[in-house]
DNA sequence: CTTCTCTAGGTACAGCGTACGTAGAAGCGG
DNA sequence: CCGCTTCTACGTACGCTGTACCTAGAGAAG
């Protein structure tokens, strides 16, 4: 650490050439994958970023996001709360160790296949199954960038499957984003509808109200046309195949 | 008190005539939307939703969402605490009138041109000022569905634009999801990237490193090829020339 | 062994959403 | 007109949150 830049000395001290450095270091990099886990010192810890991921998802995926209190999962560790502190410096951090930790279920094959839009398609499954698992994450993957080791695994599989595109990488990396996009709207979605039936009866009251009213009328055209509710894995699939049709477009509108 | 009420009435069921059903109304709708601003019997209100919404964008603009709270809110109305709490049910409502009131923001033309991928672009522009003017907004629309009449509008406009494509309108309302999805998530990597230079360039470190690991070799590969910094304008025009030629695509892939 | 750094954990604080109760204003039935 | 009813306004209070700060003690480095 070269950085000899003390942010908050008093002005008029210019040099304090023998003053111990270490007492606070001014400043631990706020990514938590910039923080080495071990240092090596002090007494082993009793716990590990993964297991601590782990209790936090398990609490996330039986309670919701909103459970996961540091209290909590201090709790479900066996461990005091502050001590969670000594893992994770903030709860923001916490998030980021979930999110990665649930990238981990990834199963993605050694190689692409070759065939662009199959490999695309069977990631969006894949996603979507990890999605449905953890109703949580796509909250998490849209509100923070996934940065983790195993979302960089991920990463870089989605740059193998697109690279026979033939596209530049940063192409391929907005690409990326525009795809994960759609999935986890898409899975939010479907689990707002399903969260509560009552929520969506009110819904559909609401809307078709709005719609007979004449304020939006093509709403209302739209209404009047549609048919059945369509099936969600039917409408995930086709808005699916437009992305990736967007995808494997040429830069330039043919 | 009177309540001799058991909470878990059948509703509508046999008649029971001469029962006051007035005094706890078993469940209002849960909808803010569904409940009418006026009922038009005690003392006028001292403010309106839009006041509230108002009050409550103002405090978001300059010190972010988190800055809302049902207390600052009523404090910035001059009003007490709880007063709040008679317009606003729960706070997830007062977020979603922060929502509409947003949406109202659009400065809709009264007709489509007939040129859709030029009126798409163009509300993709008008949407993406918004996301720039209310750093707080991308977040919201991501995380519920903006259902408020000025969403309808939205909608509405939406729907006409689409219109000469000639899909249905449930294929152009998940395009419209698609569509806004793509504009949100781009409008808040742009602000996470914008707000601290501290994180970004310790995100590009990190990453540099990540990529030079050799366990991400795609990724690396990226990041060799890649050349400036590309402009976020220009990324953003790319894309969405992208999600329109999706939304235009024939439905079973030319 | 001494010293230093680390971990574990308790206490405490400011702030949150909101349930509940009281006091008073305004419209409606008589 | 009165009185009843229903609304608004708002204070108090509770349980919860994230986390700053402090005290002990474990264990490697010198």
């Amino acid at each position: 650490m070269p950085s000899s830049k003390p942010p908050n000395e008093s002005p008029t001290s210019a040099a304090r050439p023998e003053e111990p450095r270490k007492p606070v270091p001014p400043e631990a990099p706020e990514l938590i994958w910039l923080r080495p886990e071990r240092t090596g010192r002090g007494p082993k810890p009793a716990h590990s970023r993964d297991s601590i991921a782990a209790a936090a998802i398990t609490i996330a995926d039986a309670e919701g996001l909103d459970a996961v209190s540091m209290r909590r999962v201090a709790a479900a560790l066996g461990a005091g709360t502050m001590s969670l502190y000594n893992y994770v410096p903030k709860k923001e951090h916490l998030l980021d160790l979930m999110l990665d930790a649930a990238c981990g279920e990834y199963r993605l094959p050694p190689e692409p296949s070759g065939d662009v839009p199959a490999d695309l398609a069977g990631l969006a499954h894949e996603q979507m199954a990890i999605f449905r698992r953890h109703p949580w994450l796509p909250g998490l993957v849209i509100a923070r960038p996934g940065i983790g080791p195993n979302a960089l695994r991920y990463t870089d599989h989605f740059l193998a499957v697109t690279a026979p595109t033939g596209l530049p990488g940063g192409t391929r990396m907005e690409a990326m984003a525009m795809f994960n996009g759609f999935i986890c709207q898409f899975a939010q979605y479907e689990q707002t509808a399903a969260a509560s039936a009552k929520w969506q009866a009110e819904m559909v009251g609401y809307l078709t109200q709005a719609a007979m009213s004449g304020a939006y009328p093509n709403l209302a055209q739209a209404f009047a046309t549609a048919g059945p509710p369509a099936d969600p894995d039917q409408a995930f699939d086709r808005t699916l195949d437009r992305v990736i049709l967007a995808i494997l477009a040429s830069p330039n509108g043919s």
